[in-house]
DNA sequence: AATTTAATGTTATATGAATAACAGTAATAG
DNA sequence: CTATTACTGTTATTCATATAACATTAAATT
């Protein structure tokens, strides 16, 4: 099978939260124009995106849920094969493992890692606060292929070639340092970038740009 | 002037970002070639970023640094003229706070909201929290024109209403609730959404593919 | 039973962004 | 003082994504 597009994967972790949602307060099936408007997305793109993934509705009823549901997870996260590590677990760390383990995500959350020694031996949402510099060795043996990196700029760099060198095959980068890791993908998300951004176009005279193109 | 694409928008943000550091190393010129490699991404692409805001380097010679931070600044926040507010004080608000507090742009937070009473009255990174009930009449008053939601999911949908009657302009919306505002310009950010689509990358089988490819 | 309707599924077009190609030019070297 | 070099600046092309147009079909209606 060819690869999805990255926006249509995004579009089908969505999908699935508020599908989620609709199967436990008892709807078996959905028209893609009721998904659509869940989401403020079109019906046309709610129904390129299932044609990609190789499934289909029934006519005059829509689509299954529990079935989509279950397709967006062997996509996704193949019923929890992945784990995930957390490294550095301050304010943004903390925010991140609360906002996993409360979602139904089937990503397993595994590792916890911080340099601080009376961060170190705690437990965090139940999992063991390790050293980080025993990164290396743990992600091989529990076999992490996820990181999650919420450490302080100046260590950005150094732990992102540890974790390339073991063997990471995916890395999120809250880190407001830019990356360069070969061998692994690689998603870099950086807060101030992103409210500068909204700054922009929201500034008044580009706000009146936008609202008279509509 | 035209509308900067969103794009170009995101890469000043981190232009600006990386030509402090330089600046406050002493340097003073810089090449797009070297830009390029602080933030891996093509010479051509800076260049043309520039270009689009109007501003020229001598040949030879590069870019000034001082001019161009200066040119970014006038572009995304007009030096101080946008207020921000947090609302929502939880790990994750608090984190942004600090990213924001830590960090260099110009945008200034102004205001901080949640509901909770032991929250309510407390200072946050030198920032009052407010009661979230006065949410609009604050807004108003201060003239804040951004928001950063990192409140529960099921306020969201109420909140942003309550921001938009209040004459917000620009949201950042945090919550994994998919919002529909009009007249303010919405910037939407899921950590498990993101998170998922690492997840789909990095799965061997995909992750082989995309090796291939290259 | 024929027709209309309301949905899905697919192909074609348009838009936005990144890349590539190339044009222009000031300093440097011979 | 001509040619080369090492840059910048702009236009053209390609690629990814979203939108639009259209084809299809099972159920409902007449």
């Amino acid at each position: 099978m060819k690869l999805l597009p990255e926006k249509t994967v995004e579009r089908l972790s969505q999908y699935r939260r508020v599908l989620q949602r609709e199967l436990a307060s008892g709807t078996e099936h959905i028209y893609s124009h009721e998904l659509a408007k869940l989401l403020h997305i079109t019906p046309v793109q709610v129904r390129r995106d299932i044609m990609l993934i190789g499934h289909s509705g029934t006519l005059r009823r829509g689509y299954n849920i529990a079935d989509l549901i279950d397709l967006i997870g062997i996509i996704i996260d193949c019923s929890g094969q992945q784990k995930v590590a957390i490294i550095g677990i301050g304010d943004l760390g903390r925010a991140l493992l609360n906002y996993l383990q409360g979602s139904r995500t089937k990503l397993q959350l595994s590792a916890v890692f911080d340099n601080n020694p009376d961060k170190i031996g705690t437990l965090y949402g139940g999992i063991l606060c390790h050293n980080v510099e025993h990164l290396k060795k743990i992600i091989k043996r529990e076999n992490v292929t996820i990181a999650i990196l919420s450490v302080p700029p100046a260590y950005a760099v150094e732990i992102a070639n540890k974790l390339t060198e073991a063997g990471i095959l995916g890395i999120l980068n809250y880190t407001p340092v830019s990356l360069d890791v070969k061998g692994a993908f690689l998603e870099q998300y950086d807060v101030i970038t992103s409210l500068e951004k909204v700054a922009y176009f929201a500034k008044p005279v580009n706000a009146a740009i936008m609202h008279q193109e509509e």
